[in-house]
DNA sequence: ATGAAAGCGCTAACAG
DNA sequence: CTGTTAGCGCTTTCAT
């Protein structure tokens, strides 16, 4: 019955100015040794430990509003409870709701997650990386590769368990969570045929990410089985997925081709671009020229837009889920998952004008 | 020029399957006791120690692969680089630019955020808070602060750093960074006026949140300096900020004020939902409604939309640095930075219809 | 300039 | 059921 080690430095309550308090303090309240603290505090070990002690260290425990120090438990277990997401760009209304689902889904499990934004730039990519492996998180969430992704075996050599999240790559080491572009960009096209268009123009995002090759693919894929044929003129390709990039290819595609009555671009902000261009030549949408993209902004309702509509929220939170069972040797194959897009028909399309 | 302590467990070069390579490790490659290697590979302390010795452990760290484990580095210090950012929702447009210009500044200056989303839920903030506590986070950026928020006594109490942004509270314990609410008001207001609006609405946000509160208060203190003169019936209150509770208050204010011609909403999201019911009523905008409101959210240009514009990227940048100078200790005092917001006139505004 | 030793706060054998 | 001991990987006195 009497107190171990050191004596207790100073008396606390709740929060408390100064070093928070530790097991030992808890300990040396409860007349315990620190280790049967920590069995007691802990669920699964709890049944070691006498009833009554149990009650007397979780009393001592609230008194002193102990928060055990997650970073001694991470040193001592190699378990940190943490996983990283790295994303382009946090801004891109792509990824909030994604995040959002990872977050969820990883917090139920008491996850938390550290963020990191690459801007595209594989420098930063790789000193995000390292930084989170200084962090020695748990588990990653990839939003950024890319079809030719040499990290991604680095990190599968180094037995980190990765999730791959929107875009998935050709090294078939990590699992995935992606939209089915085909059956996606299949959606937009057959409903631009069924309108009657047939100059269908395609703006292409980066062939290097998986998002903008599948939907490629599948654009050229499915221009042949409606009977079109592909066209190669009225294919433009665009240095990212953002807006004005989007927008100078839809310039150079209109250029060539100036008979187009509807365009596919490879994603929202890509089909913004567009839009500025029709505004910009005077073309009206839909009268004109019929748009559509194969997102899913927020807000994008409000102003007559794409047309797929991707689950982006369960898209973050599976991959959530994904990757815990990854951690928890639960999931030991590589599996990838294709979430299927509806089709959301809004005010961007219309029959093409009779000329 | 022995090894020290117990022999390398195995050969590693660069990221390795196991464990990874600690700084025991480099010394034992480098022919150096720990503590040497330590100070050679922390730049504060390097030099202390021959420039040779430098050399060959830096050498041998490279060659290894070596990344410090923060965690270890963390619990010795007491210092983490880690800082938790509290938000409503990262699915709200507001949020995401402030975050990044948070992981930005912040990440200049090595420290990694973990994020957190309380969906203005106090059970889920208070969770949020002592995941973040455990952690040890060095310092706290709260979007989610209320006028009245007892929490961030007890979070100063304890004596943790901690910068409010995009809403202030009434404890004067923490710097806070946000809009100048009476100056963008102001602006809206004024521009209504100017246009020849009499009968301008406002649907306030929740009055329990600074944003809410100080721009009821501008509106009332506006409508009153502008000769107008504050009129009760002019003003509903939405039970948050989002479209639906923004939409379901602006009914009631027209069901009970139908003359109105123009309205100023508290921020986006509740403007939005003034689109929806002006949709809803017919009432075609600027022509018959002029709308305005008072954040910025990415895109908003597309849609005929608010009218100030905040720099919600900048709020989170200087939060970043205000945060690190509190943990650094060179800011003690509390300062309450407002940022002015710019007016940007759309399409949303026009002289009121003569009737 | 470098080594030895201690300890941050926790958990996990191993005893008893 | 509980106490003892050791150690996760690092930094930091204190010696030398």
């Amino acid at each position: 019955m009497v107190a171990y080690g050191a004596v207790k430095k100073r008396s606390r309550d709740g929060f408390v100015k100064g070093a928070p308090v530790t097991l030992r303090d808890v300990a040396s309240r409860a007349d315990v040794h620190p280790s049967t603290a920590s069995r007691a505090l802990n669920a699964a070990t709890r049944s070691m430990v006498n009833a009554v002690t149990v009650e007397r260290v979780l009393g001592a425990a609230r008194e002193l509003g102990y928060e055990p120090n997650s970073l001694a438990r991470g040193l001592k277990m190699s378990r940190t409870f943490t996983v990283g997401v790295v994303i382009p760009d946090l801004t891109n209304p792509l990824f909030p709701p994604i995040v959002r689902g990872l977050e969820d889904g990883l917090g139920q499990a008491r996850y938390t997650v550290v963020l990191g934004n690459t801007d595209n730039d594989q420098e930063r990519e790789r000193s995000i990386l390292e930084a989170m492996g200084r962090r020695r998180v748990d588990g990653l969430v990839l939003a950024t590769a890319r079809r030719e992704y040499p990290i991604l075996d680095e990190l599968h050599g180094a037995g980190i368990p990765v999730v791959l999240v929107n875009r998935s790559s050709e090294q078939p080491v990590a699992s995935s969570l992606t939209a089915d572009d085909h059956v996606g960009i299949g959606l937009a096209l057959r409903h631009l045929v069924a309108l009657g268009h047939k100059r269908i123009g395609h703006v292409a995002g980066t062939l290097s990410s998986s998002t903008g090759f599948s939907r490629y693919q599948a654009y050229v894929s499915w221009m042949q089985s409606e009977q079109i044929g592909y066209d190669p003129d009225l294919v433009a390709f665009a240095e990212s997925f953002q807006e004005e990039p989007g927008a100078e290819a839809f310039r150079l595609l209109l250029d060539r081709s100036p008979d187009i009555t509807a365009v596919v671009a490879a994603n929202d902000l890509i089909a913004l671009g567009c839009y500025d261009v029709a505004e910009e030549r005077g073309l009206r949408i839909p009268q004109d020229l019929s748009v559509v993209g194969c997102n899913d902004m927020p807000f994008s309702a409000k102003f007559s837009p794409p047309m797929t509509h991707l689950p982006l929220y369960t898209m973050g939170l599976r991959a959530a889920q994904l990757l815990l069972d990854v951690i928890a040797g639960r999931e030991a194959d590589q599996v990838a998952i294709k979430l299927t897009p509806r089709l959301v028909v809004r005010q961007s399309t219309a029959p093409p004008a009779a000329q």
